[in-house]
Order: structure tokens, then sequence, then C-alpha cells
DNA sequence: GCCGTTTTCGGCCCGACTGTTTTCAGTCG
């Protein structure tokens, strides 16, 4: 069973503790496990076989116990046992906004309700306002929940997120009452993935109630969920919640710090307050008592989120990076990353032109590079067997070759590279011979068919392609689409190694779909030494700003300037592209 | 169930909002 089967499995087995009612603890404990293994990056059956499982942090004597006889048996007894003595159902209805473990509960035991379509029932029945604890304004939202369960998705790209976040705070910021104004949560860390949006804002506490009224009102809104005094919850028209708190302005830092997250990384952030004295929460530090740990005097406030970590003997931590994933550990000795950004990047490969199944010329392409005020630009069009992608013929791969040489030679102090987006083929060979291979600047191998291998034929097939000497770096490794489809199964720790062994890089894709390699591998091919390139993908002139989508990514995988190819001289990339093919 | 320089038992982050309540439990993040 691989790793990402286990942690639901940890997760599902933590969400039928609660339902047991056993203790929240332990509830967390299997919810914490979940997470820990899939935020693994060793190989999960090598930790298991070896007994280091034991070592992971989070990781106690009964989940290994667990945890090994799910990845070497694929099935385990207390699982089974624990899903046979409740109703699938349960699960299910945990999904719904509002009702928990705990209500449930009382609804499986009161009146045997064990699923959703039961759950429905009872309250268009009006049976469960005859609950303790239960009414008619419960009946409604219960109602409600079921129905935007089926109308809305818990996930959300991070592109239409942040537009329908930003929507929203240019808005609010605009207010005249409004100090400060910043988008925290998931978007703020760049999460591939965003649940839903967190903007937090200061203001003078009088006015609090006109920037509601606003928030609430904003055109983008769809129905109010909650409001407070100090946050209101809406839900947008595009299926995203969107969350608004007002705070002082000398709580801000405080503030978005904690709105930020992740709620891993304030845990230890609490924690760490803790051990020198203070309690911290979103407001500010206070100090601990001695006696019974009971809060009195203010601590001085902070300016700003560096303040914080720096009252905690910490380094500032970047936004990207805090996911409790080893930022700690290096704030403290100061060996954190000098992180890439944006205007770092000096050009991309991995695009496509009209040869292909782009949309614009190579010569488009390379005007809009120069816009952007990169130096250099690599072209890569499908190889032959993509035929339903325009892959090209030899013949025209000739040409191809012409008119990048012609506009070479025309333009000044901008460069455009010969690449291929070459097919892995079934069985890891390439989709072109070696002779026209080394026609080309550089080489991206990528699987675009037979999906459907086991993990061992899939790793294999990618590693022998990764051989090939005029291979330079993998394509969207994984295949995945988020949100969509799962990639298709590969052992990427294997991969990474064949490519740090074969002195190969590997590709962020920047398409927002896919994303692909994800954050937290990126941050072990770093660490193996491997090349990252990022590349938009891009089949028109605007794709190529989904560069800066992959650049969010390669912060989030800790990576600076000096891991990414395409953040180098055009000189030193040159030199390096002919270096891995001689 | 996990953890430990306050270590093998006793903690485990903590505050806002809602709906049901006359002071709080459940849920969420």
């Amino acid at each position: 069973m691989d790793k990402k089967r286990v942690a639901e499995i940890l997760d599902e087995m933590g969400t039928l503790f609660e339902l047991k009612g056993e203790n929240p603890f332990k509830c967390r404990a299997f919810h914490n496990a979940s997470r820990v293994i899939e935020a693994l990056t060793h190989d999960l059956r090598d930790l298991v076989s070896s007994g280091k499982i034991r070592e992971v942090k989070g990781i106690g004597e009964h989940l290994a116990e667990i945890i090994t006889d799910l990845v070497i048996d694929g099935r385990s007894k207390e699982y089974d046992q624990l899903r046979a003595s409740l109703p699938e159902g349960l699960i299910e209805m945990t999904r719904i906004q509002g009702l928990g473990p705990k209500r449930i509960k009382v609804l499986y035991e009161k009146l045997t309700i064990r699923s959703l379509a039961e759950l429905k029932q009872a309250c268009e029945e009006h049976r469960l306002a005859k609950l303790d604890g239960f009414g008619e304004k419960t009946e409604e939202n219960i109602l409600k929940g079921i129905e935007l369960l089926a109308t809305t998705s818990d996930k959300h790209l991070y592109p239409k997120a942040k537009e329908a976040a930003e929507r929203i705070h240019s808005t609010i910021a605009s207010l005249k009452e409004v100090q400060q104004a910043e988008i925290a949560g998931s978007l703020r860390r760049k999460k591939e993935v965003i649940g839903d949006i967190d903007i937090v804002v200061s203001s003078e506490e009088r006015f609090r109630q006109r920037i509601f009224d606003v928030f609430v009102a904003h055109p983008d809104v769809q129905t109010v969920i909650a409001r407070g005094e100090t946050k209101s919850s809406v839900l947008l028209r595009s299926g995203i919640t969107c969350d608004l708190r007002i705070v002082d302005r000398r709580e801000f830092p405080f503030a978005l710090n904690y709105f930020t997250g992740s709620k891993e990384h304030n845990v230890e952030m609490r924690s760490r307050a803790r051990k020198v004295g203070l309690s911290l929460n979103e407001y500010g530090f206070t100090k601990l008592e001695e006696s019974k740990g009971k809060k009195s005097t203010k601590v001085p406030t902070c300016k700003d989120e560096a303040d914080i970590y720096e009252t905690l003997g910490l380094k500032y931590i970047e936004p990207e990076l805090r996911e409790n994933m080893g930022e700690f550990e290096a704030a403290e000795v100061g060996t954190l990353p000098q992180l890439i950004e944006e205007q770092d990047v000096r050009g991309t490969f991995h695009c496509h032109s009209t040869y292909s199944d782009g949309a614009n010329t190579i010569e488009e392409m390379a005007e809009a590079a120069r816009k952007l005020g990169w130096s250099y630009l690599g072209i890569a069009d499908h190889s032959k067997v993509a035929a339903y992608a325009g892959g090209l013929s030899e013949d025209r791969l000739k040409l191809q070759h012409k008119e990048i040489d012609k506009l070479n030679g025309s333009m000044r102090d901008f460069r455009i590279f010969k690449g291929s987006e070459v097919d892995i083929l079934a069985d890891g060979t390439l989709d072109y011979s070696d002779r026209v291979l080394a026609s080309f600047d550089y080489v991206v191998a990528s699987i675009h068919s037979k999906f459907k291998m086991t993990e061992s034929e899939a790793t294999k097939r990618v590693i022998r392609a990764l051989k090939n000497k005029y291979v330079t770096f993998l394509g969207h490794p994984t295949g995945r689409l988020l949100l969509g489809r799962e990639g298709y199964p590969i052992n990427m720790i294997e991969v990474i190694q064949a490519a740090a062994d074969y002195g190969k890089g590997i590709e962020i894709n920047s398409h927002p779909l896919r994303l692909d390699l994800d954050w937290r591998l990126v941050k072990l091919a770093k660490e193996k030494k491997v090349p990252i390139f990022i590349n938009p993908d891009a089949h028109n002139v605007e794709g190529l700003r989904d560069v800066y989508l992959g650049v969010g990514l390669a912060r989030k995988g800790w990576l600076e300037a000096k891991n990414v190819v395409n953040a180098w001289e055009v000189k030193k990339v040159e030199k390096f592209l002919q270096h891995v093919k001689s």
C-alpha cells in the first residue's frame, strides 16, 4: 500500500474515533500521523522495513504497528474492525459544514441516522429539533449544508482563489477606514489548492461594522455564513468561502501571522512561545505567570511578523515555508534559504509554438518573453508520436531549426534555444533517434500516453528515459491534474535519485492545472542537488506568465535562484545544456 | 495516542461564532 492511501486510512481512523467519542487527543494523534505520513520525503516501505518509522515524530508504538500492517499486508485488523463498527455514511456526514462528530454521534444513537439521505429526511420531518441541543435553525443549516455539498467543492485552484481574493481585497483595502489589509491563509503560503480565503484587516474598532457592511454587500457574495464583532464569513458566488477579520493596528502582525498558518506552523509557534514563558495568540504575546499558567501583563508589541519570530529567537520565516516541515530548525540556526524571486527569472524552457499545438509563432513567443524582461526562451514542441498535438516530423524539425537560426541572427541580446518535448514511449525509449535528439540544444522527456502502468513499470520507464544522454530534464513528472486526475503511480523518490545520479534536471511544470513537481518533492530534489527548470508549458504568449506560479511553488520547495536553471545567465545555461549531453 | 533538558505521567493552542442555552457545547480554523 502506498503512503497516500496509508495517510487516508489514518485520517479516516481519526474521524471514526471521533465519531465513537474517543479521547480527542487520541483522535488528533491519528489525524496528525496522517499528515506526517503524507509529508514524508523518504520511502515509506523502507522506513517500515528498517523500523525507522518509529523514529518519525508523531509516530509511536501503536501507530507504527498499524502503519506496518498497512504497508506490508495491505490491511490492518484494527482499521477493519473500526470501520465495521460504524455505518459508512457517518464519515460522509462530517463533510457538512457546521456538523461535527459529536452531533453526528447523537443523531446516530438517538435517531439511528446512518447516511446523508436519512439525515435529509429527518431534517425535513423536523425530527432533529426534538433532541436536546438541536433546534429548527440547526435543521435549516444542515439542509443548507447538504445542498452546498453538491454545488460547491471544498478545494479550489490557486489562480481562481487568488483572483477571487484580490477582488474582495481591493474593495476592502480601498476603504478609508482600513489601515492595513492583507490576504493571508493558504493563498499567502502559495498552496497549490486552496480551501478558503482569509483576509486580515486593521482599523479603529468603531469602524469595524462599517467595513463588515461593505464586505457582506460585495457583489461577489452569495450568502453570509457568519457575522460577529471581529470576524465575518461569506460564501462567494465562485463557491469559495471567504473570512474577514478585523483587529487593532498593533494586533495586526499577530493576526496576519496567525491566519497565514499553517495550523501546524501555529501550533509550533505557540509551543515555542510557552518555552520562553509567553502565551501567543492572534492578538499578541502575553506573559505566562509562574502559578497555574495564568496570563497577566502584555509584553512589548511587535511592529511586524519579523519581530514576532525574533521574540522567539528565530529568523523571519517566509510564508511559503510555514508548514512545520523543517523551517523552525533552520530559522533557529540561521540556515533558511534565500528564496528565489520572480525577478530572478531570466527565461524559460518548454514552450510550444504554431509548429505543434501552440497558438503563437516562435517569433511572437520570443517577443513576449522579451517584454517580460527575459533574455532567452526555449521552444519545445511535441515529438512525432504526439500526432494529436501536431508532433513534428523530422522534416518539419529542419524547417523549425532553420527559422530559429534566422531569428537568433536577427535578435540582439536574446537567445532562442532549440528544444523538443519528446514523448517517453511505453518501454522508456524516446520518440526520436539519438541522431535527431543530438540536433537540439536540450530535450524535455515527458509521458503523454500509457498511463496505466504499475508503479515499478512506470518508474523503470522514466528512469530509462533519463539515462539517455540527450535528455536534459523530465517534464511534468507525475502527470497529475490538480482536482482532476491523480498522477500516474510512480516512485518519485527513485526518479529524483536517478536524476541526481545521471546529472539530469526535473521540471516544475507551472501550468495552473499541473503544478507538477509537487513542492514537497521539490525540496527533496534540492537536497539531492537536482537542477530545476521552471516551465510554463505555454501554448500561447499569455501562458508564459504561468512561470510565476511555478516560482511560487519553487519557493514553497525551498529553492534559491542558484537551484533553478532559468534563473541563470544565458552563458551559464548554454554551458550547462552542453555539459548534460556530453 | 504521542511526547519528554519541567521526562514515564500529565499535558496536549486557543479564540470566535452559532444556536441552543440562562452559562455553554459544538464546530471551525
